[in-house]
DNA sequence: TAGATTGTTAATCGATTAACAATC
DNA sequence: TAGATTGTTAATCGATTAACAATC
C-alpha cells in the first residue's frame, strides 16, 4: 500500500522515543513544538528530527513546527500501537514473571495470550490473567491460536534453541529475545529484538573501570 | 596510566559481546581462532574484529590468529571485570528482583551491597543477601560505603528524580537505568546507561506492522 | 621457506549535521 | 507582509569495509 521507501535502522529505532517524548508533551497539553524545541528537549539536533520525520511524510508546517497530538498519533500509526498483535511468553521465572507483570503491553497494541514453563510449580498458576501451561505444550498453542511474537525469558538451554525451531514452523513471526541465543542467523526473515542485559551491565563495568585508570 | 587513546563508542558497545563469545570458545577447549573464524560465528566481518582489537593493541600473531583463552583475558581486562565495584539496587518490585536474582553481578565484578525498596512491606525482607532498605536511606548509606553504581528499578516519579540528585551528591558514579528519566542531561559525568525496555518491544511493534502493509 | 593471518592504511559507505529555498 | 520554521539538498563526519604490506 504505501511507497515502502527504505527507512534506515537507525531511524527506526529512535521512533518509539519520538513516541514517548511526543505522549509526555500531550499529556502536558503543550500543542505545538518546532524541531529546535524538540531536540532541545531529548538532546538531538533539530536537523535530525526534521531528517526522521521526513521519511514517514511532511508532518509539519513551515513557520508553525509541528502539532503535538497529530504527531503523536501519527507516529503511534507508524509505529502500529493500535493494530493488535498476540504475544506468548515463555519462562515464568524472576525474569518473565517481572515482563509479564511490569509492561503493559496494550499500550503498544500486544495482548499476552499465553504463558508457558518447564517448571511443574508454576503450571496451573496464574499469571497476568493467565493460566502457566507446560512449555512443551507451546508449539501446539501457536498453531491454533498463531501468536505474533514470543518472548523468551529462559536460560539458553539446547532444548530453548529447538524450541525456538518450533515455534518459527509454528508461524511465529517475531522474537523479543533475553536469552543470547542467535535467533538471526538462522532465520534472518523473522524480527528479533536482543535484549542483553548482561552486556548493557558490561559497558557500564568498562567505563568504571576506565576512571581506575 | 595507559595513553588513554579515544575509543569509539561503538567499539565499546562490541566489547561485552566479544568478551561473551570468547568465553564460549573457551568453555569448548578452543585454543586459536582467527579473525575470519569468530567474523564468521559472530556474523560480522573480519576487518571490523580486527580493527575493534586493535583499539587495545596486536593481540594476535600474523599466520596463526588469536589464542583464545588470552584474548579472553585480555578482554576482561580491558573491561575489568575483576575490579570490584560495589552496587546498590533501588526499587525491589517485580523488576528490582528479577534483576537482583537473575544476574550473576559477580561474573563482572560487582557486589550488590544494598537494596532499597519504598514499600514498607518489603523493607526487611532479605533479598539476594541482602535485607531490603527504605529508600530514603539510600544517600546516607552511599555516605558511608561508597558503591559505585546504583541499579533504578523504580517508577518515572518526581521522587526518584530527586533522589538521583542526592545519590550523585553521595558520589555514586554509574547509573544502571531502567526508568525513563534522562540523568546524562543534568550529569553529563556520570556513566548512564539505559534500558528502554518498552522502546525495544515498540520496535517489534513496528516490524510487525510493516508485514501489514 | 611458503602459507596464513595479522595490523594498519586507504577507500567506501552511510548517517548526521548544516544550509537554505520554499512556504505557512 | 515579515518572521518563523519546515522540507530537502548539499557538506561533513565517522564508522565500516577492503586491501595489502608486514611478519609469524
Amino acid at each position: 500500500m504505501s511507497a515502502n521507501k527504505y527507512i534506515p535502522l537507525p531511524v527506526i529505532k529512535r521512533l518509539p522515543r519520538y513516541h514517548r517524548f511526543l505522549g509526555m508533551l500531550k499529556e502536558k497539553g503543550v500543542d505545538r513544538i518546532s524541531s529546535s524545541e524538540l531536540s532541545r528537549q531529548m538532546g538531538l539536533t533539530a536537523s535530525q528530527i526534521r531528517q526522521d520525520l521526513n521519511c514517514f511524510g511532511g508532518f509539519g508546517q513551515q513557520g508553525y513546527g509541528y502539532n503535538v497530538v497529530m504527531l503523536y498519533d501519527e507516529i503511534g500509526s507508524i509505529l502500529g500501537v493500535n493494530n493488535i498483535k498476540k504475544a506468548i511468553l515463555i519462562g515464568a521465572g524472576n525474569l518473565g514473571q517481572a515482563i509479564a507483570r511490569h509492561m503493559t503491553f496494550s499500550k503498544w497494541g500486544f495482548e499476552l495470550i499465553g504463558i508457558f514453563d518447564e517448571n511443574p510449580a508454576l503450571q496451573g498458576k496464574e499469571l497476568r490473567n493467565n493460566i502457566i501451561m507446560p512449555t512443551a505444550d507451546a508449539p501446539d498453542f501457536c498453531e491454533k491460536n498463531s501468536p505474533d511474537l514470543a518472548i523468551l525469558c529462559v536460560p539458553n538451554t539446547e532444548e530453548v534453541a529447538e524450541m525456538i525451531e518450533k515455534l518459527v514452523e509454528s508461524g511465529i513471526k517475531a522474537f523479543w529475545n533475553f536469552t543470547h541465543i542467535d535467533i538471526k542467523a538462522k532465520h534472518p526473515e523473522i524480527y528479533v529484538e536482543n535484549v542483553h542485559l548482561s552486556d548493557s551491565l558490561v559497558t557500564l563495568c568498562y567505563q568504571l573501570n576506565s576512571d581506575i585508570e
